[in-house]
DNA sequence: CTATGGCACGGATT
DNA sequence: AATCCGTGCCATAG
């Protein structure tokens, strides 16, 4: 029998409200987080945002502690601790949320932003009669922060007195401007164009068309049994399908991209996205520690305001209750945020160890990790860390944007692999021998699932993929 | 006959 | 308890 051990910097479990509220504000990501507190801040009047210390020789702003951790490392830190810290910082204020495991926030810089309109009108100019520039000014300068053009198209016919068609065509040579999409009237139109623009390159699943054109609603619910049956194709092509979507597919062109898919980096990219966790090396140097910033969406300290709690004492009878389960209220959600804040750290700390290499050198290196073994070493249940990893992105020292969770894929390892060997091949391998090969390179899977891995990476059987390189080859005699 | 995809089962994971 | 994942078996396309 184990003794469920207490942890000696850890606040005492006390009420099951307080484990409750601690493990849903796990869950939160950064930016659902700041929206919580700020909510709270607004309504309850025994909760204060003090201004927070900084660091008096970096001037990093703190949280609890009278120096930063990076200023105040032991000089005999080695190289594979990391360096963990909570970083205050406050500039988030809206985020994307497409698909569920891909939520990120966004960190607004209006400036790069409005370079977007200029930006894509430059590339477009030359295939415009200069009557339809207007037009595509128009449309370019009524674009939303995520690059999608809310404005009826017939708004804008009517204003320059011109057909509806017109409108139209302009509004096609901009979706097929870099970024893909832009100017579309939803994200399903983005999506479309930059599924055409796609197929001209690579394969893509056969249905995703459809699927978007025919099923968007039920793919944003995942209501994925339903759409399989209203095409007439299994569930889990349909999952392909939506994982390729994912994958590839951007529904909001202004923001930045996902994946592997890089167009050219124009200057407007440079706009980022906040992600919960910020991992960066110290001083760039490959063999130093990696400096982990849990970001937190407040620049001040919060806490319980000391004169409320004075004031307690002269309450008018009647109101007595009500002021004290306010205070409680407020002392529960700073507890919890320390709380909370605390896992996170401690989960890090072990998660980026161990994960190094994967950090810095891409995703061959990723070694399996299950949450439930990283709960044992934890010593805390193992839903506390599939709360705390659900939800949150984690930004690399490469500028990578990935969700936590990938950090726990099981198999990502030997897909990278997979695709090595296939980007490498002399002839188009069967799975069989796809098989041998991986075997070869330590990696035991059954061809059965050699298939399910290139259906994840979006890779083509072996006769389609020669039958493509044939195409290659004689496309330029024709 | 061979290479793949579909379905379903069981064990692991969440 | 629900979901995900790797696999085996079988049907089918080429």
């Amino acid at each position: 029998m184990l003794i469920r051990q207490v942890q000696s910097v850890d606040i005492r479990p006390t009420t099951t409200a307080h484990l409750a509220q601690t493990m849903s504000l796990l869950e939160l990501s950064a930016l659902e987080l700041q929206e919580k507190i700020e909510a709270e801040l607004s309504t309850n009047p025994a909760l204060e945002l003090i201004e927070g210390r900084f660091c008096p020789t970096c001037q990093r702003p703190l949280i609890d502690t009278l120096h930063c951790p990076i200023c105040s490392r032991p000089k005999t830190l080695s190289n594979e601790e990391p360096i963990v810290f909570i970083s205050p910082r406050e500039q988030i204020t809206s985020y994307a949320s497409w698909e569920d495991d891909q939520r990120i926030s966004f960190e607004e810089t209006s400036v790069e932003c409005e370079e977007l309109p200029t930006y894509v009108l430059r590339q477009i100019a030359s295939e415009l009669e200069e009557a339809d520039r207007e037009i595509a000014a128009h449309i370019l300068t009524s674009l939303d922060k995520d690059g999608l053009l809310r404005t009826p198209l017939i708004e804008i016919a009517l204003y320059h007195h011109v057909p509806l068609s017109r409108v139209e065509k302009v509004q096609k040579i901009i979706q097929y401007a870099d970024p893909l999409g832009v100017g579309s009237s939803d994200p399903r139109q983005a999506l479309l164009v930059q599924l055409d623009v796609l197929a001209q390159t690579r394969a893509i699943p056969p249905l995703a068309k459809r699927a978007i054109e025919e099923g968007w609603e039920l793919l944003l619910h995942h209501q994925y049994a339903e759409l399989a049956r209203n095409l007439g194709v299994a569930v889990t092509k349909i999952k392909e399908i939506a994982t390729f979507i994912g994958k590839n597919l951007n529904p909001y062109p202004a923001r930045a991209n996902w994946g592997e898919i890089h167009q050219p980096t124009a200057p407007y990219r440079e706009a980022y996205y906040t992600p919960d966790i910020l991992i960066s090396l110290l001083n760039g140097d490959e063999n130093a520690p990696l400096v982990v910033e849990i970001v937190f969406p407040m620049s001040g300290k919060l806490r319980v305001n000391p004169l409320f709690r004075e004031g307690l004492r002269e309450a008018p009878a009647e109101k007595l209750e009500q002021w004290q389960t306010v205070l409680e209220r407020a002392t529960l959600l700073v507890k919890c945020i320390q709380q909370r804040n605390h896992a996170i750290v401690r989960l890090m700390q072990v998660l980026v160890k161990r994960q190094r290499d994967f950090i810095l050198k891409g995703d061959a290196y990723l070694s399996p990790l299950t949450r439930a073994s990283l709960a044992q070493e934890l010593e805390v249940h193992e839903s506390t860390i599939s709360r705390a990893v659900s939800a949150k992105t984690v930004q690399l020292p490469s500028g990578k944007i990935i969700p936590l969770a990938k950090f726990f894929d099981r198999s990502l390892h030997i897909r990278t692999e997979l695709q090595a060997i296939i980007a490498n091949e002399s002839q188009p391998l069967t799975d069989m021998e796809l098989v041998e090969m991986l075997r070869a390179r330590g990696y035991q899977v059954a061809r059965r699932t050699v298939a399910k891995y290139r259906a994840m990476e979006g890779i083509l059987p072996a006769h389609v993929r020669s039958k493509m390189r044939n195409q290659k080859l004689t496309l330029p005699i024709v």
